[in-house]
DNA sequence: GTCTATATAGCGATAGAC
DNA sequence: GTCTATCGCTATATAGAC
């Protein structure tokens, strides 16, 4: 078999036994057994193991960098139909994490490990979405939309509901036990919770819908109970 | 030493280790050490690291009962004051995640190995939460306070706000760099827009707030878009 | 109870033939 | 490119002295 088609085999079936125990978790045996090769072979194609996972952690992260691109998500959040934009958002998200779980895991394992796929990913993803999505949650505050509330805590709140939901069915309720729902659904669902949830108090609307909040706040600052 | 001091210093530090670095990334060796006595020790107290690792597990799961309850979790459900119940609820679990960042560290190397931990947590912890609160979410939907919607989807939106939100500052963003608040805002927070997501179209308060909604909805059931 | 010393197995990684 | 054989090391676990 040629070099550079032996060599993403291995890749692909390390990946795949990554994610399933971690770094730590996988023998360099196994994976030579699983590529149907002997271990000298995949010693042939990355130095070491530290090597390989790299790779793997590269290669995700880049094949993520083209799924996910900044560009896309900055696209989405430039209309201002809010529905669309989170929706359209939370869609992208489930979908994606339903089709490689094993993303899922390896991030995991690897912000588990303290590796640097977890920085990496932190600092490609993760700031860009809080930053495009907060400033989007922003302006649309500005414009009397949004109530009034960190833009920060109202990203972090959805991207729980989205990743907390991809989590459980990828990794604790695989067979959906306890709740079976679409992707379209959730998005759905998680998207109307979210925007009911900060939209403003007097109707200023352009979902399609009418809301209206007329609310007596003799609310501390700071909750206590 | 006696014998059970000694076996719970081991335990204490193996349990650090383990959250640490999981099972396989803890060597026997480095949890001697850490309990400062030898090899020999460890396992004259636990014959394999599988039955010490066992063991946390037990004490881990049993310590969490004591401290989260169903009990108290229907006890604070049994109330009908919706601000308080999922407030409450909120600052409990993200104060004790603050608490002991090491549980959620384990529970997901645990989860990830597919350890039995994972499934005893499951079935102890996570389906009381979606029984108990799902229930109440459903009678309040009875008298008309919250609008329609899958129960199990509420909760879980709700609890992806405050395991996601305990995961990246135990995880991920240990220095809180991105989102630095305070439980008791973010308990808040998150009860707020879930509050005013899932309330009912129609004033019918309880909490002290006069909420109107008036929704025009030309929604499938099934949306698909 | 506690240690040192050791058995045994499996790990990552290499050598060298083909 | 691929293999078998093997090295050096570390892991879990045990034996036996004190």
């Amino acid at each position: 078999m040629a070099g550079g088609e032996r060599r993403s085999q291995i890749l692909r079936e390390a990946m795949n036994l990554f994610s399933k125990h971690g770094f730590r978790g996988t023998t360099t045996k196994e994976i030579a057994q699983a590529s149907g090769v002997s271990e000298a072979m995949v010693f042939r194609h990355f130095a070491t193991k530290e090597e390989l996972y790299n790779a793997i952690l590269d290669y995700k992260v880049c094949a993520t960098g083209t799924e996910h691109p900044e560009e896309l998500l900055r696209e989405i959040a430039s209309g201002k139909d809010d529905r669309f934009v989170f929706e359209t958002l939370a869609l992208r998200a489930l979908e994606f994490h339903k089709s490689d779980p094993e993303f899922q895991r390896l991030l995991l394992h690897s912000a588990l490990e303290g590796h640097q796929l977890a920085r990496m990913f932190w600092e490609r993803m993760v700031l860009h979405i809080y930053e495009i999505l907060g400033n989007y949650i922003r302006e649309r505050q500005k414009e009397g939309a949004f109530r009034e509330v960190d833009p920060l805590v109202v990203v972090r709140a959805f991207t729980g509901m989205l990743i907390h939901h991809s989590l459980n069915n990828n990794l604790w309720d695989k067979e959906q036990t306890l709740l079976k729902i679409s992707n379209e659904d959730a998005a759905r669902e998680f998207t109307d919770i979210l925007l009911r949830g900060i939209t403003a108090n007097k109707s200023n609307d352009n979902t399609g819908k009418s809301v209206r909040f007329k609310i007596q706040q003799p609310e501390k600052k700071s909750g206590k109970r």
